[in-house]
DNA sequence: ACTTACTTTCTTCAGTGAAGAAAGTATCTT
DNA sequence: AAGATACTTTCTTCACTGAAGAAAGTAAGT
């Protein structure tokens, strides 16, 4: 929809701008304003005060004269609203509620067993949004994952849920009138890096998850893709012809042949300690997960662990080579459960990769690990319903 | 840079928008600007009223009354200036001149053999402009095979023409002083897909040429996604593991298995007709090209082509499927001189990546084949010249 | 008295909405 | 058939509005 140029456009605008710098400086005077901004002085006088009546910026005393008058800070209100973050898991759904500037607040972290119906997740926001509705609700975010339309809140496909076409965003604001924002799980966690981790210094980046799934999401000129969802599903790149199985219905998905699942199944078949196979028939019964597995193989057989860690870091290293081939990013993330055995492939991974990847490419992408850790997965939409409310221009 | 906002920035915004709607329109009326925009008659009429002193717009006659005053026709001033493209091809280079619409005025092609320098080529581009500054010139497009930085207008690496780091886009600039735009052939391409083709009426695309080289190129949000350059490198992407050592130092890349190099050499391996391998034999001599090579097999051959073409429809349909798993686009163009032998490979490739991507991916994604010809690598770069300084925002 | 920060006043300019001018068509009268 | 009148549509003009900037003023320091 194209905007026509008005005054109340050059308004919006120039608020947003201050808005903006407020955040960034976390407390600032005027005349930094006047500086940083380019408007003039009487120009952010009248939008200072007009903040000030709404609310959203206020006062918090002065700073040392530098030979005159001394200046007046300002800040953004963190009490002008709350923000809630939700993230389902399998077998668990994380809750966190924020301040305007996106600081938790509170959070918590509620399990479940089995499935989970939409109709039970709206109910348990309900429940946590009416614990919290003290205060003016800027939005709802939540990350699903799957592919998730994040322009319709709908959850187009989630297989690790059992969803398909969810509707959730409306479900949630049936009950809770505000801005609901339903999002990727990965994506959820790019934003975090986004706006709270390195990615911030980047135009374009790739976040990859290793996990019980192989997940990824791009980051273009500063913005998340996700199209109307489904973009960044990495882990259904063809690294093997005519390998394993794929849950998607294809053959030889990096998925299958590299989730948390895959490499304990390789170890099982690699390896010849018979403790270890014992071991490993208890995970397909639950009595032990795939990654207390892997943990007790790196004890019992370090070798064959190696062994498979090693073909592992190749199928990583080409998917890597891809990405990077097929969006020359500046910036690449690696996040995700299988980081615990970094270890034993991420150096000859990041090595392959670059040192495959097509001409200066290879050496111009800038990768690392996940520093934020697991409220990231959460609060990503949180940051981006601040970034639509108080930063992002309509034009 | 952060944009503030003015009256100026006003102006230029419905401008632009009043602009784009008569460029869109062909001919428009007055009226009909205060329907399509939603500005007020008076600014429609200011505003027109400078288009036509600038000399962008002009009046060309009346529509017939519906019952009140004759409508006046206004149409943006073709002759208002001039653009030039220029395509640098293996052994040719092809020249467009166009109007302000974009409409060919001029074109022609020069061959040259062996190599040729960064110099010759600014060499020839002042001539062809000496030709033709009589009127107002808009800017110089130059596509160019490669890794090519369209931000600083650099060449950083071509293998096809041996050139890397070539600041071509300054060099032109001392020689012409004009809006300069460098950009990859295959976005070039691509951006002619955009604003003429049917990508134009898709939100993602993806555009993939087979040919000499596997290119792509990436539409994101309806604009080219070219970062700092090399995005798109589809022809590096890897799909048979250990496979043909690549020109990129790989193994295995689309590009080693698929380029149109490598099909007449497995055609070559895989046929047993005396003659036909006594013609590839003359293929490396240049006295024949390998297309003419494969035209022949397919007469000579036909059964060892369409075992070969199978096996080249599978890597072709899987690089397709990994793209649109990665990407999610609405809309993937397929291009490049292999189209020719279209009916021995489409098909199984489109039907394999079809069934092959993930979810819903496979079905939601439009795929078709180039119906703009050989003029579109080089149109791209003059319909962006266009865009951005006709239509496009600074903010 | 001078410096620095912030506010107020006045001016400029772009857009808006309403009214008017210009240029049409339709109908009626002579 | 010609002229007069009524109505419609297109385009222009103008007074008003609001946002930003420039200039001048006030407040509070050293």
């Amino acid at each position: 929809m194209q905007t026509i140029g008005s005054k109340e456009l050059i308004r919006e605008i120039n608020e947003k701008l201050i808005l903006k710098e407020i955040y960034l400086n976390k407390k600032i005077d005027r005349t930094s304003l006047i500086k940083n901004t380019g408007l003039s002085g009487g120009t952010i006088t009248k939008i200072i005060s007009c903040l000030i009546e709404k609310q959203l910026v206020k006062e918090i005393g002065e700073a040392d004269s530098t030979g005159g008058r001394k200046p007046i800070l300002l800040v953004l209100n963190k009490d002008y609203a709350r923000i809630i973050g939700i993230k389902i898991g399998v077998g668990y759904i994380d809750f966190i509620l924020t301040d305007l500037t996106g600081d938790v607040i509170f959070s918590q972290t509620i399990k479940y067993e089995g499935s989970i119906s939409p109709q039970k997740v709206v109910s348990m926001i309900t429940e946590f949004h009416a614990k919290f509705h003290d205060k003016h609700l800027l939005g709802i975010s939540v990350a699903v994952s799957g592919i998730v339309n994040p322009n319709t809140g709908t959850v187009v496909n989630s297989f690790l849920l059992g969803w398909k076409d969810v509707e959730l965003a409306q479900m949630i604001k049936k009950e809770v009138d505000t801005y609901i924002f339903v999002v990727n799980d990965v994506d959820s966690f790019s934003l975090s890096q986004l706006y709270n981790g390195n990615a911030r210094f980047y135009k374009n980046s790739v976040v990859m998850t290793l996990g019980v799934g192989i997940g990824g999401s791009l980051i273009i000129d500063k913005k998340i893709h996700t199209a109307d969802g489904g973009v960044g599903e990495i882990g259904h790149m063809s690294v093997v012809p005519n390998g394993n199985k794929c849950t998607c219905g294809s053959r030889g998905c990096l998925e299958a042949e590299s989730s948390i699942a895959a490499i304990a199944a390789r170890i099982n078949k690699a390896t010849t300690v018979a403790e270890l196979k014992k071991i490993f028939s208890s995970v397909s019964n639950t009595e032990i997960s795939e990654l207390e597995f892997i943990r007790k193989a790196i004890d019992l057989d370090n070798k064959a662990c190696k062994k498979v860690f090693k073909e592992f870091s190749v199928e990583i290293g080409i998917a890597m080579k891809n990405l990077i081939n097929i969006l020359a990013p500046d910036y690449f993330l690696l996040g995700g459960e299988t980081l615990e055995f970094r270890d034993l492939f991420m150096k000859d991974a990041i090595e392959f990769a670059k040192k495959n990847a097509f001409g200066t490419l290879g050496t111009k992408v800038c990768i690392e690990t996940d520093t934020l850790g697991r409220n990231a997965w959460t609060l990503g939409g949180i940051y981006k319903i601040i970034e639509v409310n108080l930063f992002e221009n309509r034009i």
